[in-house]
DNA sequence: CTAGCCTTGAGA
DNA sequence: TCTCAAGGCTAG
């Protein structure tokens, strides 16, 4: 059902960046800058990596990722709207329930409790509770929470390592970058039916 | 910014 | 009417 899906959500990542587009918003990565509190880690680092924006680098797959080669330093927010298809730019949905692949949990097998341990009520994302289902998946709040205010904002990330920090419940809040980069990893989604068929039309040049 | 709680609307 | 997920609100 979601095969055609891919063409479509090919070509409005390659071309469409809804967010991009608009000149007025770059609202890179505000970590440094930001009033958070001096946590461990807010390293006022400028970044020699600092081409490392929010794109997905996945060592995965390098099938689709011809098609992110362009987008590679900007961020596509533009997949999630990709109606529940797993053709995003970037991210494989297949490979990336493995990452995350808890053999009991997850769809496929049972989201419901079957076993003794609360393993499946743990956010595939930080660990912590999961609330019930958030964007595509059983989700902690905090993690739909950060979810949605990246997604709403536009908000775009830089990691200052390399794009890999481990998150859990405790260190979610160091680098979001790697945060949402997990979000997408373990298949977190706008249910964008409708904004799927509003790209779709706009990319068929009908503006 | 973060994350818990609240409101809301759609579907069962 | 109940359930649940999306989005709103806001104290910290
Ligand atoms: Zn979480
Ligand atoms: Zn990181």
């Amino acid at each position: 059902m979601l095969l055609d899906m891919e063409n479509h959500s090919t070509l409005l990542s390659l071309n469409m960046s809804p967010f991009n587009a608009n000149s007025g918003d770059s609202p890179v990565a505000n970590q440094a800058s930001s009033p958070l509190p001096p946590q461990y880690g807010s390293p006022p680092i400028s970044a020699p990596y600092s081409s490392c924006q929010q794109t997905m680098g996945m060592q995965h797959h390098h099938q689709q990722s011809m098609m992110m080669s362009q987008s590679m330093n900007s961020i596509d927010t533009s997949y999630l709207f990709s109606s529940g298809a797993n053709a995003i730019s970037g991210i494989d949905m297949g490979a990336s329930y493995q990452i995350t692949g808890p053999p009991t949990s997850l769809t496929g097998s049972g989201d419901i409790p079957d076993t003794k341990d609360g393993i499946e009520e743990l956010c595939p994302v930080c660990g912590d509770k999961v609330s019930g289902y958030h964007y595509g998946l059983l989700t902690c709040e905090s993690c739909k929470g950060f979810f949605k205010r990246t997604v709403q904002n536009k908000k775009v990330y830089t990691c200052v390592a390399e794009r890999s920090c481990h998150i859990d419940k405790t260190q979610r809040k160091r680098c979001p970058f790697c945060r949402f980069q997990k979000c997408l990893e373990v298949g977190m989604k706008l249910e964008g039916e409708c904004l799927f068929f509003v790209m779709f039309y706009s990319a068929s040049g009908n503006e």
